[in-house]
DNA sequence: CGAGGATCGTCAGGGATCCTGACGGAATCT
DNA sequence: AGATTCCGTCAGGATCCCTGACGATCCTCG
């Protein structure tokens, strides 16, 4: 416990999460609207969880905590500009695979430069050893605050 | 770590920086609920950055990152449920103070120690080295990140 | 002092986001 | 087979958040 300061009260710590995680987000948007490629961020949260071999709606509910009903009209929305498409589920009838189409994987590989240019940013100013163990922290704090890992 | 995803790439700080946000906002929120605080995310984010000695509607707007019209709807919204009230600020007569009423005050005083207990478990997961370390290099990633700060 | 410009909060209107509830089709369990 | 669970969708509505415009107030400078 550090001691209270009246005239800076410690704001605390999923505050402190959020700044750099709401920075990092604006960044990588504003790049990508100034490229072209109109994203919102409800759109952007559910793209950025597509994995590579292609996910599940319900998948994708679930990680990005909204219902599948708020899933499926994102993914209507992100098809609809030809960022993903929908594919059958080849293990199971019910389920479709939800893939990055070509216009996603220009997006993802757009977004990459600038995420690792901000996070080379912060590794700058917090020093190398300490942006190391900012992420290994976060890395294990995963395990008991990710639900879905 | 398994071999089983071959895409389980590290995911980028971003995403590990939001995991544990998402955990402790949860966490509150759930709590307020059951105890009967019925308060959106969205309010939650507003009501949290109201300061002790009242805030402006554009101060809060600012932080919270949304137009000073969706902050006056959320204020709105806590004033008809006797979180906040507006009072005039004696040093603007275009301004008005947004302070935390008594139910305000009730709430965060409920929320506080549910804060202290997951930010413990963390402690705890991580070791009271890390966890400071954590909480250092988050504070001063803040300088670079937060617009208000 | 008084005009111009900036700031504070609000009104109006509309689009995006997200929810609860209910449902048909398919897989899985017994 | 029947029961149950899971996948995705339809329907309807509440919440959230935005752009644009505005009156009121404050501040600066001639």
């Amino acid at each position: 416990m550090t001691a209270e300061r009246p005239d800076a009260v410690e704001p605390n710590t999923g505050l402190l999460l959020f700044y750099p995680y709401r920075a990092l987000e604006s960044r990588v948007l504003t790049a990508l609207a100034e490229a072209g490629f109109e994203i919102t961020l409800a759109q952007a949260r559910l793209l950025q969880r597509v994995a590579d071999d292609g996910s599940r709606l319900t998948d994708l509910a679930a990680q990005a905590q909204v219902t599948k009903q708020t899933a499926g009209e994102l993914v209507d929305q992100l098809q609809r500009r030809r960022y993903v498409e929908r594919v059958p589920d080849p293990s199971d009838g019910r389920a479709r695979l939800i893939r990055l189409a070509a216009r996603g994987r220009e997006a993802a590989a757009l977004a990459a430069p600038v995420v690792a240019t901000v996070e080379a940013e912060w590794a700058t100013h917090l020093g190398p050893e300490s942006m190391t163990a900012l992420r290994a922290a976060l890395t294990r704090l995963r395990e008991i605050t990710d639900p879905w890992a």
